[in-house]
DNA sequence: TGTACATCAGTGAACGCGCGTTCACTGATGTAC
DNA sequence: TGTACATCAGTGAACGCGCGTTCACTGATGTAC
């Protein structure tokens, strides 16, 4: 636990939250340290008693937001169960949510060019999210018809690209092109056609 | 025509080659004028006589970028025909061609955080592209089960998701995420099950 | 309660760097006569 | 063919800037006696 009102007080997070401000401001590029530092009240060089560096804070804004991920993740599969169906399709939701709440920790996650191996703790925060993603996927699975079952990695995989790809092209309006629905359609009825296409909504539905 | 055997020669495109290979390399934000001025040989100023300025000569180079997609994307079309299921599915295909063979381009058009509204010649690129992958939605559109046809610009926004999330997350390797599958595997049976899902492809195939 | 000391978060000045951009110039190429 | 001139692609030096990072320091806070 930090100190109240030691000196600045909690200068590590008051740094992380300006950072989240900037990346989601101005996008990854235009993050600097001196900036996040100026933004927190304090000199550029105070960043170095909480940070190694740059790069540092911004792995450390992705560590939060993958974090924050996992938590939405595990809430919104605990929410759908103990339908396995509600489950998976409410983890796909929970992505495009994720993108439009913590917009500067997306950023700093999937587009600031910070490695998810840079170190473990990174890693693990990155994994726990996924992995809920593969459980639903992989309870899912169990309903489909044997005869045509692909691996549940996979389809969790194109439900994550489908995911990824909306959030990117049409979520967040890269400036100029506009998205022919609202987002949150676009991916609800992408998914239902592709579990429809599963055998696991029926087709007349 | 740039004359041949003057001065430089055809410094234009040089810079526009030396631009591209960086941004392979090392990102949008490894990008330097004056390292593209370097490799094609030529002082940062000579850069000025060819273009307004960096982002301009980024801009150049997602231009030539969605121009080339826009080919690729109507050769496939093409070769699909008259089929229109298999013009549809060539086009998705050819996305992720596409980002396989002109990393650089692919960079530059999506991760660079150029607008494309920045010059008419920039937009008129990128519309022709995505105009060919909405004909090819349009045509297929009319094979759908009347009772339940989703808007053709609908799934087209699905294919196009589908498949930018696939290279992003699976083909561009982001260093230490690993894919699962072969993207151009994940791809296709993304896809397959998408249109089973539209009803397009017999369940039992 | 009061004094002496240790800790360590944040300061402020300085650094070297590479960046994008400007400007007057030069010299190779093309053109007119 | 040869000379005089115009063009303009590329030079080289210079600029101001903000960046990330370092370092010796200072002064508020916590602790021991």
């Amino acid at each position: 636990m930090p100190k109240r009102g030691y000196h600045h007080g909690n200068l590590k997070s008051a740094l992380v939250e300006a950072a989240l401000q900037l990346i989601e401001e101005k996008g990854p590029t235009g993050f600097t340290l001196s900036e996040a530092a100026k933004r927190a009240g304090v000199t550029p060089a105070a960043v170095y008693r909480h940070f190694a560096g740059r790069e540092d804070l911004i792995a450390e804004a992705a560590r939060q937001g993958y974090a924050i991920f996992a938590d939405l993740m595990e809430h919104a599969y605990a929410e759908g169960q103990p339908s396995a169906l509600a489950a998976f399709e409410a983890t796909g939701r929970a992505y495009l949510a994720f993108a439009r709440k913590f917009p500067g920790h997306y950023v700093a996650m999937f587009e600031s060019g910070i490695s998810v191996q840079r170190t473990p703790e990174l890693a693990a925060a990155a994994a726990r999210g996924s992995a809920i993603l593969g459980r639903a996927a992989s309870e899912l699975s169990q309903h489909i018809p044997a005869e045509k079952r692909p691996p549940p990695e996979m389809f969790s995989a194109h439900i994550w690209a489908m995911s990824h790809g909306v959030v990117e092209l049409f979520a967040r309006g890269s400036p100029g092109t506009r998205s022919p629905f609202p987002p949150e359609d676009l991916l609800e009825t992408g998914i239902g056609v592709y579990l429809r296409g599963l055998g696991l909504i029926p087709p007349d539905e």
